[in-house]
DNA sequence: GTCTATGTTTGCGG
DNA sequence: TCCGCAAACATAGA
């Protein structure tokens, strides 16, 4: 479900909500799989008592940074969420870890699914130096982006998605990113003109942005729907060009949106506007 | 009830 | 290097 419009999102909810400078006074584990190897005695013992100096995203991961110098990095994978709670709010069967905080409220890990995970460590860099660089940064150039894309002969679809080439894009701002360059989801990386590269690295930028400004994309309104973590759905929905917009008009060329299968994703495009062999 | 799809990631085999 | 497949799970929708 989320991607890095969602997960900043989040982020952003958790500092409006005050969390910085709170402590974490306990912990229940309900899921053991959600914090992975670690064993739960272990986590809890760990954990309690922590201090949250500050909070943060890095690709999709959500990080909490301790003044002891540990770190609590959560990543949501498809169906996680992070609500604030108050410590006597009703339990949801989905709520695999709790954590109760100093202030009577508790942060509580839904997960339908499962997916997600939690990993309490001293040593986050671990975790994230296999991650691309970071689209929004100011690090992140166009130049950067035309080299790593020369050093590949993959498609732009997969590409995008691989977190180790490029962070925090999923299904959904990879499509969109995709039609707003005018680019073919099966293009190799490595053939793409100079030019093109260039729009795609804008596109990047321009989508996941406006996701941020919008508060993330919540779709349809299913339980499986992205809400922050004061249960809020995103704006961004109206935003999208072609991701589950099968057979509506392409708001360019008024083409009919069509939905082809790319690196085993399901992928949205405008057959008009995203002809292949277009470098 | 059945079947398919799902916004993620990882590991395996070819 | 790159690709396809399977798995981790639960639910929604056709």
């Amino acid at each position: 479900m989320p991607e890095l419009p969602e997960v900043q999102t989040v982020v952003n909810d958790l500092i409006h909500a005050g969390l910085i400078g709170k402590t974490i006074c306990s912990a229940d584990v309900l899921w053991n799989k959600t914090i992975g190897t670690q064993s739960p005695g272990d986590f809890v013992e760990k954990i309690s008592g922590q201090k949250i100096q500050n909070i943060r995203r890095r690709a999709k991961y959500i990080i909490f940074d301790f003044e002891s110098g540990m770190h609590l990095l959560i990543h949501l994978r498809m169906s996680g969420r992070l609500y604030i709670s108050p410590a006597s709010g009703k339990r949801n069967k989905h709520e695999h870890v709790i954590l109760h905080l100093s202030d009577n409220h508790d942060l509580r890990f839904h997960d339908t699914r499962k997916f997600g995970r939690m990993i309490l460590t001293e040593n986050p860099d671990s975790v994230l130096r296999k991650l691309g660089p970071e689209p929004l940064s100011d690090d992140f150039t166009t130049e950067q982006f035309k080299t790593l894309l020369k050093s590949k002969n993959r498609r732009l679809k997969p590409l995008l998605l691989d977190q180790s080439f490029i962070a925090g894009l999923g299904n959904i701002y990879a499509d969109e990113a995709l039609w707003e360059a005018r680019l073919h989801p099966q293009t190799v990386a490595s053939e793409l003109s100079s030019r093109k590269a260039v729009d795609l690295y804008r596109a990047i930028r321009k989508v996941l942005q406006k996701g941020i400004d919008n508060q993330g994309t919540s779709l349809g309104s299913g339980k499986s729907n992205f809400v922050s973590a004061e249960r809020q759905q995103g704006n961004n929905a109206k935003n999208l060009m072609v991701f589950r917009r099968i057979d509506q008009a392409c708001s360019c060329c008024g083409s009919k949106i069509k939905r082809i299968i790319v690196g085993q994703r399901s992928t949205h495009i405008c057959p008009k506007c995203q002809k292949n062999k277009i470098y």
